[in-house]
DNA sequence: GTCTATATACAGATAGAC
DNA sequence: GTCTATCTGTATATAGAC
């Protein structure tokens, strides 16, 4: 059957796919031939310029593919107060980096290089999120501000980007420390008490943050 | 004469290793071929090879050289206090990076990099100098905690760890935005308020931390 | 659609003259 | 030491059979 046929044609589209992002986030654009993808996908070096045109257009293509669970629901976050929503949120970061370890050393890795791709959708997209994130961690900063939860003698924006970067900053330190014997997660913890110390506003001097 | 000779033969040799090291901190080990070094540098190829052997060697004169200003000096803080000598170390961490913003990125994405390059000496002595740092932050904040001057509350190994990640991070986070109008030195400022917001007791709630 | 075989370009590396 | 000329491997990409 002809549909028959063109399911067969999608999956090894999608295989050649899969296969390329696994590589391309592994060893990066350069260090990834069409040869070894060939080879892992099990399929011909011709069929992957008949699919793609050519290794940028895979590059492309592999690089929206692994794009696509690039997506937090910054909103879901119900009727939690605001501490608990960005508690919520850091967490949500955490999951979301560490089931996309690889695609995330794959931007971090773009990031780090200049040049033509740099400019790249992929960045953008990357980028939006990030903002995305940061924003809504400003909002529920402030809304806390507001309600007269937290302090109001900080800087919400600011807050929420110092916040984006000591994850990121967290995230770069376990790819570089070799020994994984460390768990980011001890660090995320300590994050979000440090943070609420600084945050919350409690009579007794700050001890009732969270944590002894 | 001899030494003449023997001088310029020096001086090409350091031109080769400069101009690698330019271009593997832009451009990565990959991205950057011994055709593009030999011409900007203004020599054959086969002087490259005749000085450096192959191109894995040149990579590693090309680090090594890199990292000869890879040195903050941790101790020279005199008499100051505790608060002083954290922000003068903090302030080093800025200005160093901002000194060598080429090799940083270099290294940076090496470390995002899988493969056999990336356990090498450069990155240990990385590695090694954050850890250094990292060290003596911890160190800073302890004495602090015992004299008195921070709250006793906190865990300082831990207070330094995440002081390193958010350094990182903002560094990342310059990176990646495409806009430098942010000036990263706004949030290496607002890092220090926060810490010392957080670290400093005071009997007022915490606005004698520095900032209004 | 998928393959084998081939064209073309450029990388790292060598030989040998000067 | 420094060069030109060349070797060799492998990369992207194409041609054409099935």
């Amino acid at each position: 059957m002809t549909d028959q046929r063109s399911l067969d044609a999608r999956q090894t589209r999608e295989k050649i796919l899969a296969t390329a992002s696994q590589l391309f986030s592994e060893n990066g654009y350069e260090n990834t031939s069409l040869s070894q993808v060939a080879r892992h996908a099990k399929v011909s070096k011709a069929l992957i310029f008949w699919h793609f045109d050519c290794k940028e257009k895979l590059y492309r293509s592999a690089l929206r593919k692994t794009l696509e669970p690039y997506y937090i629901d910054v909103h879901d976050l119900g009727e939690l107060g605001a501490r608990e929503r960005i508690e919520r949120l850091i967490d949500q970061f955490y999951d979301f980096v560490h089931a996309n370890v690889y695609s995330v050393r794959f931007f971090l890795n773009l990031i780090t290089l200049r040049g033509e791709r740099q400019a790249d959708e992929g960045l953008e997209r990357v980028n939006e999120l990030y903002h995305a994130f940061g924003n809504s961690l400003a909002e529920i900063i402030d809304s806390g501000q507001r309600g007269g939860v937290f302090r109001p003698d900080t800087d919400a924006r600011r807050d929420a980007a110092l916040i984006m970067a000591t994850l990121a900053g967290i995230l770069v330190q376990h790819f570089m420390s070799a020994d994984t014997s460390r768990d980011p997660k001890d660090l995320i913890d300590y994050l979000k008490f440090t943070v609420f110390q600084r945050l919350v506003i409690a009579a007794d001097g700050g001890t009732a943050a969270g944590r002894p």
